[in-house]
DNA sequence: CAGCTATAG
DNA sequence: ATTTCTATAGCTG
């Protein structure tokens, strides 16, 4: 069996695919902050809730998103973490995101406490012919063998992803203390189903043929993603009670109660056929915060409200480092009615000038901002609520969205004509990585990773007119709304340099007379930009874990050999030899480390990346114009985007040979779009030097 | 695009 | 039944 019939799409086994999903993530993270609770029933509280709770809590009966009252009754020791601040969750999520991600870039988000990762890649450099590989963890369904029922190499596959799940899953251990369950699949849903199937701190994979009746097995409707509530309820309604159900519907009137497209994308499912790809997560596109409330009828407990909410997130886009244009109030009436989510929105374009970035790549408030954003909150909130009648709001809360691009690194054309003009974008030189969470610096880190994401074009609606300064921003504030952006003026400015090109070298090669306003940017764009280096040959990229010296995971407590879990006659000899039990400091750092899987160097990396970061410098005139880009254009622009630019064309020709024989997924993707560019792209920046035929 | 609904965890 | 605090995608006017 060689590679590449199997990474065929067409293929039903080809991928392989890894589920993630932390054991009761919130409880987890509390345990490692304060390990004392790892004895006791622990609950994670949200207003009347617990949202969450550890095994001990669960012992007593106690479930997720039970109210207190209930919990208390059933585990009156329960002890009680308030949760409704997300932000260490978050950072867990965060790290263990990395984490993944520096085994595939192929990673996506679900929650704060499940990844699915796409490690396709991984297994075929992995892949040895004529060695048999181990299968990690458990199998599904038991007292089978992985090799039954197919000879299409998905057994070898399922058993080599099963290692990297197991890699994965020390690795989350021993640097994050965290344990979580993984599923094994060749597809993301049956990765998800399969991984539950052994709980907690367990994996499992799946016999690729007995998908269908896996389906069956599972049967409820509501486990299979894609089937909330109300889908769920219309395939009652229609008779269709459970999979098994939906395997056997006629087709046709499904088609007709949904629509084609999901009628057709449920029975698939049903049947355990998913063709979704896993979509990397980049950046959020939106950052909010809401809080449930007890009813608040006074506009000032609103404002104190609204206060704090926009406090606490303008720390957590600050730490983003984007520029958000647009705020999104989101209000709850007590309306008697009973419905218990309707929830109302009002949202309004901000000015990017109300935020300036420092040089750490974090952003702060601009002088005056945060007043000014309180008005505009508030008055979107009064386009919500009528003053002059009673209200009782019972949740507020406030969301930034449509980031501006913060580009990182100096070399890039975005920013080299941003920080010509007059705006406050300064910080051309600070090349920070937007770190952020992680601090690992062997992390792989393709810089591409969080921009790659498909994103509705948002343009940048700056107003900041050099010829205008006077314009204030004050003005908008008070006028609460920004105006909405014109038209694309870039054609014109295109027209424009290209009559100036041959005598009026100043007028291109001094961007600061471009207006902002004229470059229709948007996250697609600069991706791409940023995109163009460190892409190479994603198949041999990819690093071996590195036998991690386990150098301080700071304040993680493990033990390798002490009481084994809850008597789990371990199937999974592989599974992580911890104790959640056990006392943290007291360990001897020696005997603490757990065995590390034993890694050989054959596989590590061996080809070297062509690093595309290299700036060609000296004689330009050696270095051919682009094909396709005005040569008399091209000529007068400065020095460094001329560079930027034909490493750009230059690594576009490099991936558009070494993506010859890559696959479809979509990761892969963001190479052929560059290749593409010349084709189909709108709005790249490299696209604007392109000759008009 | 703005606002709402559905979905998931 | 329904709860909390997020985040994304898709539908509609």
């Amino acid at each position: 069996m060689d590679f590449e019939s199997f990474t065929s799409q067409k293929e039903p086994h080809a991928r392989t695919i890894i589920h993630f999903d932390m054991d009761c993530f919130y409880a987890q993270v509390e345990e490692l902050r304060d390990v004392s609770l790892r004895t006791k029933p622990l609950g994670i509280q949200q207003k009347q809730i617990v949202v969450t709770c550890n095994y001990v809590a669960r012992q007593y009966g106690v479930t997720k998103l039970m109210l207190i009252s209930e919990a208390k009754k059933l585990c009156p020791n329960i002890v009680l973490v308030n949760g409704e601040d997300l932000t260490n969750y978050r950072q867990m999520s965060n790290k263990i995101f990395e984490i993944v991600h520096k085994y595939t870039p192929l990673v996506e988000k679900m929650g704060f406490d499940e990844d699915f990762a796409d490690v396709t890649e991984l297994v075929a450099t992995r892949w040895k012919d004529n060695i048999d590989v181990e299968v990690e963890g458990y199998i599904h369904p038991v007292d089978h063998e992985l090799t039954e029922h197919c000879d299409c190499g998905c057994d070898k596959r399922l058993a080599i992803g099963s290692q990297i799940a197991k890699e994965i899953r020390q690795e989350l251990f021993v640097t994050l203390g965290i344990t979580c369950c993984a599923g094994i699949s060749y597809n993301k849903l049956l990765a998800k189903l399969v991984g539950s199937i052994n709980k907690p701190n367990k994996q499992t994979v799946l016999i690729s043929n007995y998908a269908e009746e896996f389906m069956r097995e599972i049967n409820n409707l509501h486990s299979i993603t894609g089937i909330g509530q109300k889908t769920e309820a219309l395939l009652l309604e229609n008779g269709i009670a459970n999979v098994t159900e939906l395997q056997n519907s006629d087709i046709d009137m499904l088609k007709k109660k949904l629509g084609f497209e999901t009628a057709t994308k449920l029975k698939e499912l049903s049947f355990g056929r998913d063709i979704g790809p896993v979509r990397p997560t980049g950046k959020p596109k939106t950052i909010g915060l809401e809080d449930a409330c007890r009813p608040i009828s006074v506009k000032k407990d609103v404002e104190e409200k609204f206060r704090m909410l926009l406090m606490r997130l303008i720390e957590q886009v600050s730490e983003d480092g984007r520029i958000p244009i647009a705020i999104k109030v989101v209000l709850r009436k007590f309306d008697s009615a009973k419905k218990t989510s309707h929830r109302e929105t009002k949202q309004a374009n901000i000015l990017p000038s109300l935020f300036k970035s420092n040089s750490n790549g974090q952003i702060t408030l601009a002088e005056g901002a945060l007043g000014k954003l309180l008005k505009i909150i508030m008055r979107l909130f009064e386009r919500v609520v009528d003053l002059e009648k009673p209200f009782n709001i019972t949740l507020i809360g406030l969301a930034f969205s449509k980031f501006q691009q913060r580009k990182t690194g100096s070399s890039s054309i975005a920013n080299y004509l941003i920080k010509k003009t007059d705006l406050e974008v300064q910080s051309v030189t600070s090349i920070t990585s937007d770190e952020g969470f992680l601090s690992s610096p062997q992390t792989f880190r393709p810089s591409d990773q969080f921009y790659r994401r498909r994103t509705t074009a948002s343009p940048i609606p700056m107003n900041v007119d050099l010829e205008a300064p006077s314009s204030d921003i004050s003005d908008f504030s008070e006028n609460e709304v920004e105006p909405s952006p014109k038209k694309s003026r870039f054609s014109l400015l295109i027209a424009k340099r290209r009559c100036l090109s041959s005598n009026d070298v100043n007028d291109i090669a001094s961007p600061s007379k471009l207006r902002v306003c004229d470059l229709r940017l948007n996250s697609r764009d600069s991706e791409k930009d940023i995109s163009m280096s460190p892409i190479s040959s994603p198949s041999t990229s990819f690093p071996v874990p590195p036998p991690s010296k386990c150098s301080s995971p700071q304040n993680i407590n493990y033990s390798p050999t002490s009481s084994v879990n809850g008597g789990d006659e371990s199937r999974d000899i592989g599974d992580m030899v911890c104790d959640p039990i056990a006392a943290p400091k007291s360990q001897e750092p020696n005997t603490s480390i757990p065995q590390q899987p034993s890694q050989t160097n054959e596989d590590s990396l061996t080809t070297t990346a062509v690093s595309t970061q290299t700036t060609i410098s000296g004689n330009l005139a050696n270095i051919p114009c682009p094909s396709g880009v005005d040569q008399s254009v091209f000529n007068e622009l400065p020095l460094d985007v001329q560079n930027e630019l034909i490493n750009t064309w230059r690594s576009s020709m490099a991936a558009k040979a070494n993506n010859l024989n890559t696959n479809t997924t979509a990761a892969t993707s963001n190479i052929s779009t560059n290749t593409s560019m010349a084709g189909g792209q709108k709005n790249t920046l490299y696209r604007y030097f392109l000759r008009n035929k």
